[in-house]
This record gives C-alpha cells, sequence and structure tokens, in this order.
DNA sequence: AAAAGTGTACTATGGATATAATACACTTAG
DNA sequence: CTAAGTGTATTATATCCATAGTACACTTTT
C-alpha cells in the first residue's frame, strides 16, 4: 500500500499536484513499486483532509501519464516499467537541483557556501 | 533601476510572487540597495508581457512587507535597511536550501549524491 | 503652462483550484 | 447473495490568479 502518511501538504502549490510528486517521488526512490495498492480516493481525501474530487484529479493524471491504472469497483495499483523507473530516477534529481542552484545563485551565494549549507542541514534533518 | 530583464517566469508559480522573490533574491545579493529605482507598472508590464494590475499587486505586497515606498505621480523606491538585509540574507537561503534537502531525500538521494549532483550543476550553469 | 509619465482605484471577465453534494455501476468481503 | 467499498461522473459554488479596459490625481519633463 502506498504510503501518505508523512506527506505534509505546503500551500503556494496546488494539492493535486502535490500528490503527484508525492507519488512519483516514492517511485524514484523506489519504495513504491509496481503493483502496488493505493488507497482508496476516499480513504485518501479522509487521510489528506481534502476533497475526493481533488484526490480523484491526480490520480486521474497520473493514470494518463501510465504511472497507475484503475479499474471500476476494484483498487487502483501502481503501474512502473523499469524503463519508465529508469528515466523518472533520472531526471527527477536533475531537474530540482537545476532549479536550486539558479535560485542559490539568484541571492549571491557561492557553490562552497551551497553545499556546506546542504551539508549542514541534510544532518540536521536526520535527527527529526 | 532595479533590473528585471534577466527574470524568466516559469509557469506553476503566481507571477506576483516570482517578481516579489526577484526584487527580494537582489537585495539579499546586494544587486539591489536601497534608495534605488524600480521600473513604473506600465513599463515592467510591457518588459515582462504581463497586466499592469499583476505587477501592482506584486509592488503593493511588497509595500506592504516594507521592501518599497511608493507616492503617486513618482517612480517607486527600494527601502531596505541594513537590519532587514541582514534578516533577509540569512533566512533566505537557509529556507530554499531546507526544502532542497526535504525533496532529495524524499527522491532516496545520498547527501554525498545530492553535493555532486549540485557541484555538477553549479559549473554547467556558469558556461551560459 | 502643457504634455507625458506615474501611482492608484475600480469594474468585468475567464480559467484554474478546491469544496460540496449526489448518483450510479462495478468489485470485493461478509 | 447482500452489503460495503470503490471508481467514475455530474452540477454547483467560492476563491485565487490574471487579463482587459477605464478613470483620476499627482509628479516630472518639455
Amino acid at each position: 500500500m502506498v504510503e501518505f502518511a508523512t506527506l505534509r501538504l505546503e500551500d503556494g502549490v496546488p494539492i493535486y499536484l502535490q500528490i503527484i510528486r508525492h507519488v512519483k517521488a516514492g517511485i524514484a526512490a523506489g519504495t513504491v513499486v509496481d503493483g502496488e495498492e493505493l488507497p482508496s480516493r476516499r480513504a485518501l481525501s479522509a487521510l489528506l483532509g481534502v476533497n475526493p474530487n481533488t484526490i480523484q484529479k491526480a490520480f486521474r493524471l497520473l493514470e494518463e501519464e501510465g504511472w497507475l491504472q484503475s479499474h471500476t469497483g476494484a483498487k487502483s495499483l501502481i503501474s512502473a516499467t523499469a524503463k519508465q523507473v529508469e528515466t523518472l530516477r533520472k531526471n527527477l534529481p536533475d531537474y530540482q537541483a537545476r532549479a536550486f542552484v539558479r535560485s542559490m545563485k539568484a541571492l549571491g551565494a557561492t557553490c562552497a557556501d551551497t553545499v556546506a549549507l546542504v551539508e549542514t542541514l541534510w544532518k540536521e534533518e536526520e535527527s527529526e
């Protein structure tokens, strides 16, 4: 069962996009695998405290992109071929790191400062 | 005059927030200083290709937060005390780095991999 | 003084996001 | 088999984001 208990919704970003990102991140990290069950729309809606339609929108888009399969009446399942996972694992970190580097440069930070900051925060967040 | 020519608008984030972020980043980086002139609402609207009302919203919020001063009929000016700048320079990089570390952990990356990726991309983007 | 530029305010419209409330067909568990 | 659970669809409403057009008072430039 794909876990959503750790997902903390932040505002400023559409909820349905955060749900999509959470699923893709799980697949890229290897904690979510092909064939795995997803919680029902209603159950996830209750867990996150959002409208069922919002969950449905996220799941519908994920299905259109080929990341899950749905059959009326039955639970939805993750669908991720080895090739899909490989592409995701390459592109996701790269995309996020690029955006981060750009924003740190805009702040006038140096490469060394940035790396040091990342290392410090990485250890900080390990103890939580 | 505060520069906006380098600002590339991305979708998924409200335009007025990107403008606010751009100004704050400039102040934190030291390229935008107290008393500096901002382009007029209409001029910036034309430069970025967005509605004047959107620019006005960004500037109004910046003024409410104390980052600029406006007087009807005259150009708006940056307002940034040393204390304000100091706080910004500390908090902005920290906030962005925290979000980055969290997202890389969600992807299952290690600290070493992440640092290596940042260093690689940092040099790549220098040649552009 | 006159003209151009500037900040500000207002109404109206459309799209995206999210919620709310139903409804129905299908699958699964009892 | 029956009931509960599930995917799916629909309509309605509210808010935010962005655009469009207009208007007016003030400042700066000419």
